[in-house]
DNA sequence: ACCTGAACACCGTTCAAGT
DNA sequence: ACCTGAACACCGTTCAAGT
């Protein structure tokens, strides 16, 4: 058999789902696909760019309808859920998509999907990097930890209340809450 | 030689320091100590457990005068300031800290602080348990990324603007503005 | 262009045995 | 109580060679 970059990118994503990124090595991918392990080498040049494919695979699985035609807050909103949504429907798929986005190998989108809405808002270049990163790390560190709890319950042990959707969007509109606070005072 | 656990972590928080979480490896702590790999499973039943103590190692190491006599929001921005001090005063301490507290093994002080802090200000239960989290998730997530881009540009190889403690306190502000607000409508 | 086979330099962890 | 020595079951990556 012979595979194209995708086909490895996509075979990736059935074992990060079906076995959690610590099953995602090298050798076992190459198994998967009845190939030697050294054999990904050749599609990518190393485990850290085969992940940055599979975060972006993922983000691009997971989009949704444009939307440019809401306010800019609820636009924020918006993306903010649907990078939840699609980190969400694959198993690890937050770890994944927020270690790439660490590493600054991938996972881009979002970061300037949300400083196009912020500035849509009329907040400077330096206030919508900040509120971006701010929202982007609540994200990230939320949904981490809402999936590390749904995953580990669905095993077994259970120990304090795990994080929701509710506890999602509770937060979300506290950063919101602090950033329209400051696009009030600075915009027009 | 022989050694006690505490002797273990200080250790574990020299090679850290030096040569970074990625060569912290239960091979190369032990040939540090002069002793086999095997014989650091006497003191912690795994490297996880290690880790663990690493890090509330780095945390204790960190901790200054009580700030119970401020107003509550003070007291919130000296805890996640002393969060963030005591994380960078270690290499990919804030690595180690966040993996941790994700983890749920260790480092838990920050949280159980901002509660009680929150808790002063009149919050109730489920709103500074979120707000809790909200603040934990912005400074875990904004001090490993500007952690990584010291190490990097203290290496070579600068990309972006990287991420300043006037970026933290900035996004730090405005967090903090959403839970004011919330804090006027539910307190008293 | 895509893959094999073999090797290099590692990991975390277990366990019987020693002092 | 603390450690040794050896083993088990793995890693990511490189590289000459094959089709």
């Amino acid at each position: 058999m012979r595979y194209h970059r995708e086909d490895v990118v996509q075979r990736a994503i059935v074992v990060l789902d079906t076995y959690g990124l610590a099953d995602l090595t090298m050798r076992r991918l190459g198994a998967e696909l009845g190939v030697q392990p050294s054999a990904l080498y050749h599609h990518f040049a190393n485990k850290q760019s085969l992940l940055a494919a599979v975060a972006d695979e993922i983000l691009a699985r997971g989009r949704r309808a444009s939307s440019e035609q809401l306010p800019w807050d609820a636009r924020v909103l918006a993306v903010c859920a649907e990078l939840r949504d699609a980190m969400l429907a694959y198993r690890d798929g937050a770890e994944v998509v927020a270690t790439v986005h660490a590493f600054g190998l991938g996972a881009q989108a979002p970061g300037r999907e949300l400083e196009a809405a912020l500035a849509d808002g009329g907040l400077g270049p330096d206030l919508r990097r900040t509120a971006a990163r701010t929202l982007l790390h609540y994200v990230f560190g939320h949904v981490s930890e809402e999936q590390t709890h749904l995953q580990a319950s669905s095993a077994g042990a259970i120990d304090g209340p795990p994080a929701s959707e509710s506890d999602f969007e509770l937060g979300l509109a506290i950063v919101m809450d602090g950033i329209r606070l400051r696009q009030r005072e600075t915009a027009r």
